[in-house]
DNA sequence: GCCCATCGTTGAAACGTTTCAAAATTATCA
DNA sequence: TGATAATTTTGAAACGTTTCAACGATGGGC
């Protein structure tokens, strides 16, 4: 009992028209005389035709409707995590504009990464990942379809949207300074492939694979050489960007070096992290230990304490990463601005 | 100036090989002459061939591995709203176990919901929504591509994942009844297409087009029974399920009603936003006005007060439903169990 | 040196649609 | 009524791949 597909040849041949005839009345119903288009939609329902095959329509036609969105994580990443979700809302919207779909790409299995992107059913893709982002986007680019990457220089001949990371990281690291800090922590993002959790030393942070942590690097550095102090003086812990990871790296930052003062996070999660840590080891945030994050979540505001944090507009950058795709235009790399929103998680030392 | 696309007949033509060899060298390399091979991928180079297009692979070959999620919202709504998130963590989870992509199919805009569902690149449906779902639900069946309703009874012929609406609605409102409440408020989610937001009365409810809110009525109704009481005896206010909306139309109802004491909700959103609009108007919760949700999302049992609610396995839910599409068995439906998680938003009344 | 098995390669046939120039039909007007 | 214009319909050519039966070459065993 083979089942044979009903196929748009065979409604047309029923109903006695040309293939091309049944084609208009699915696709453009108004150029042909009522009386076939019935005679088709007729004999359309009595073979029980799906209606026109995407795929065929894609072969044909050429345009998908959708974008892939790459991350280098689980598919569930793109719900748990604050920031991937706010940068996802703002590429919906924009798609959701143009009447465009949104394809999650998941790339955790590095042996299949390579697959997932070249079989993606795709009209271009916006690469958002700071591990192995060079090698996915090296992927997506030999598709020959628009590619646009977030938070990393994908190279010449393509879009990027960033950050101003290095004012941003500058920012943070100075108002601890200026609060009068000077025995401070740094939880830090990962900085390279393989990921290194653990104490690090400044000079993978300055030397990173990724652009984030070079910049963010240059950044402190900066605002430290304003006091005389170099990034080598801070104590460097590398973590995974999720809550317990950052938790228990914190603990380990704060047992190891218990004259610290303060923490620059470079990421609101880690910075909730650092805060769980504290409380565990009966600090109090901020008289005993001031935090600062990176990223401004909604979670930062409501925390408890609110969390002093660099605010990045990430729904505006999931916006601009989406027009950039649609738009097509010669590549150009937008760089969005950072600001420092000091609420209660940050006061002068004791 | 028009570009001509590369196409594997080309790479063929330039290996001297026969296009079948080339597509073996992407393929199955393992069945093509070292010798060969290397020719063949030298002349990939050499044109800056993009790879085998899907499109004309998934023509041939049949599966997108892919599927769509389908829900009646814009599409960044599946990164906002609590709910669907826990359910497309679940989804997601089962779909990168089977090397699945998910896409992302948003039907907001009435218009072209019938097209973005025929056209979407997909080998199934998770359809999840209240309003319209049945008129989604069929354009998706016309497909012949396997089904899953969640929350919905999808009629004869496919499967879908629900829970025991009833008892959920039975405990909440047993819950409150036994502690001595009697005025009682219902915050209620849409009942039928079109929404009509404000005051309804019970029968809207009971004969509700959504299969959720019949099954609710049914618990409640059960319940007060129990305590000689009839489902037209609560004020009822529906609402859609935002926390905004939520909390201008609860603080309507408390206005209206101000001898009220305790707050059925028919979501975790609209009991955070009715324990919003309490405080708006000065009332303590629990010791002024009780409020039960329903769900247990991650914001219930952090929420101030920590929220009395109807636990529902949300994340399993997904999972389940994702697992009934790949197994493509006989359809089915799986009714999940529910439970009372009882908190801080709900006590004796004065 | 011949026959067989094995391994690589070929060629052509799908896969299901849309598009478009040209042909056929119908309507319009003098 | 005939010529012309407007509207419908047709037929065939893409679109880019994979698959598979059949064919050729190579090497082993006798």
């Amino acid at each position: 009992m083979k089942k044979r597909i009903v196929k748009l040849a065979d409604v047309a041949k029923a109903a006695k028209v040309s293939q091309g005839t049944a084609s208009n009345v699915f696709n453009r119903p108004e150029l042909v005389r009522p009386e076939v288009r019935e005679r088709v939609e007729a004999s359309a329902r009595r073979l029980a035709y799906s209606g026109p095959d995407p795929k065929g329509r894609l072969l044909r036609g050429g345009k998908v409707n959708a974008i892939g969105i790459v991350m280098a994580d689980d598919t569930a990443y793109f719900f748990r995590d604050p920031f991937a979700r706010m940068l996802l809302s703002g590429i919906a919207e924009v798609c959701d504009e143009r009447g465009a779909g949104v394809a999650l790409v998941s790339t955790n299995r590095q042996k299949d990464a390579a697959w997932r992107i070249q079989t993606a059913v795709v009209d271009g893709f916006i690469v958002h990942c700071l591990r192995v982002g060079d090698r996915l986007i090296s992927l997506a680019r030999k598709r020959h379809l628009p590619v646009v990457a977030i938070d990393l220089d994908g190279g010449t001949g393509m879009s990027s949207v960033v950050i101003d990371d290095r004012q941003g990281a500058y920012l943070a690291a100075r108002h601890l300074l200026d609060l009068g800090h000077r025995k401070i922590g740094l939880l830090s993002l990962e900085a390279a492939d393989p990921p290194r959790p653990g104490f690090v030393d400044a000079e993978r942070l300055r030397s990173a694979e990724y652009r984030t942590e070079r910049e963010r690097a240059a950044g402190y550095s900066a605002a430290l050489a304003e006091h005389g102090i170099e990034l080598d003086q801070l104590t460097i812990m590398e973590s995974l960007n999720e809550r317990q990871a950052g938790a228990s790296h914190a603990r380990e930052l704060l047992a190891a070096r218990p004259e610290t003062t303060a923490i620059i996070a470079m990421s609101d999660v880690l910075a909730l992290a650092a805060i769980d840590a504290a409380r565990a080891r009966g600090l109090r945030v901020p008289q005993d230990l001031s935090v600062v994050g990176f990223d401004d979540i909604p979670d930062a505001a409501t925390a408890d304490p609110p969390l002093t944090t660099v605010a990045q507009p990430i729904v505006e950058k999931g916006r601009i990463a989406a027009r950039l795709i649609f738009e097509a235009g010669p590549p150009r790399t937008e760089t969005l601005g950072v600001k420092l929103v000091e609420r209660a998680s940050t006061a002068r030392p004791r």
